[in-house]
DNA sequence: GAAAGATGCATAGCATGCTATGGTAATGTT
DNA sequence: AACATTACCATAGCATGCTATGCATCTTTC
C-alpha cells in the first residue's frame, strides 16, 4: 500500500521540471536573464505593447506574479510600463533596446539547453513527450 | 526564427508542474501537508531514522533546501530531529505520531491527485508518459 | 597526535510561485 | 448623476527552490 515515489507522475514532472530549469539558468544567467522572466521574454519578443493582463494569460501565472516577475524584470532593465492613454488602469509593457537585443541569443541558449536536456532520447520520444505533455496541460487549463 | 513558447519542453514540464502542484496542495492542504513536504513524508514512511544527508540523496534536492524543508516540518509537528549517538554531526529524523498517522490518507489523496489530473488521457498514453519523464529524468541525474 | 581535508548541517539572500487583500479606474444599473 | 460592480494592478506574507558561505565534527595523512 506505500506509494513508491518514482511512481507518481507529479513527483516525476516537478523532478524534470527542476532539471529543466538548472539546465536553462546555467546557459541565459551570464546574459542576465532568469528562469521566471524567460517565459515572459518569449512572448515580449513576438509581440511588445501588452498588458499585465494579457501576459497573465498566455504565460499562465496569478497575476501577483506576474507583478512581481515585471518589477523585477523592469529593476534589471528589460523592460519599461508605460501608461496607456485610454485606460487609466494599465500600463503597458514594452521590451527596452537592451531586452530586445537579447532575443537571438536567448532564444538560441533555449534551444541548445531543450536539446541537451533530452540528448539521450531518440526523436520520435521526445515528440511523443511534448504531444503528451501538451495534451496534459489542455486537459487542465480550461478550468 | 522566432521561439514559439509552447513548443519548448522546458515550457511545457514547468506548466505541467505547476498543475500537478496545485492539484495535489489542493488535497492535501487539508491535512497540514505542502508540496515541499510531501516527498519527504513519501521517504519517511517507508523508512525513518534517516540522516539530512539521506533525505538530500533520495529527493534530489540541494542541501539547504532540505534543510529548510525540515525546518518547517518539525515546527509544523510532522517530524522531530534527535542526535545521532555515533556522529556529532548528525541530527537523524523520526516522525512523530502525528507524521506517521498521515501516511494512508496522504498516499491516497496523491493516487486521486494523479489520477485526476490525468484523467483525460488513455491508459496507455499515461503510461507512456510516465516512461519518458522517467528516462529523461534518468539522463540528466548520474551528473 | 596534529594539521589538513572531507562531511553534515545551518543560515543568509534571492528568485519564483502561491493566496489574500486593497486601491484606483472603468463600466453598468438604476 | 449616484452607486454598485467589475477590471487592472500592487503589496504583504508565505512556501519552495537555488547559490554561497560558515561552523562543527569526522577522517586521513604525515
Amino acid at each position: 500500500m506505500s506509494l513508491p515515489p518514482d511512481a507518481s507522475p507529479g513527483y516525476l514532472v516537478n523532478h524534470l521540471a527542476r532539471i529543466f530549469a538548472a539546465a536553462l539558468q546555467a546557459r541565459i544567467k551570464p546574459m542576465g536573464l532568469s528562469t521566471g522572466v524567460f517565459p515572459v521574454m518569449l512572448h515580449l519578443w513576438q509581440k511588445d505593447g501588452l498588458t499585465q493582463r494579457d501576459l497573465v494569460n498566455r504565460v499562465d501565472v496569478e497575476q501577483a506574479t506576474m507583478a512581481n516577475t515585471l518589477a523585477r524584470m523592469e529593476r534589471d532593465g528589460l523592460i519599461t510600463r508605460r501608461p496607456d492613454p485610454e485606460d487609466g488602469r494599465v500600463r503597458r509593457i514594452w521590451l527596452t533596446e537592451r531586452g530586445r537585443g537579447l532575443h537571438i541569443e536567448a532564444t538560441e541558449a533555449a534551444r541548445q539547453e531543450n536539446e541537451s536536456v533530452l540528448a539521450g532520447l531518440p526523436a520520435n520520444e521526445r515528440d511523443q513527450l511534448i504531444v503528451l505533455l501538451r495534451k496534459a496541460i489542455r486537459l487542465n487549463e480550461a478550468d
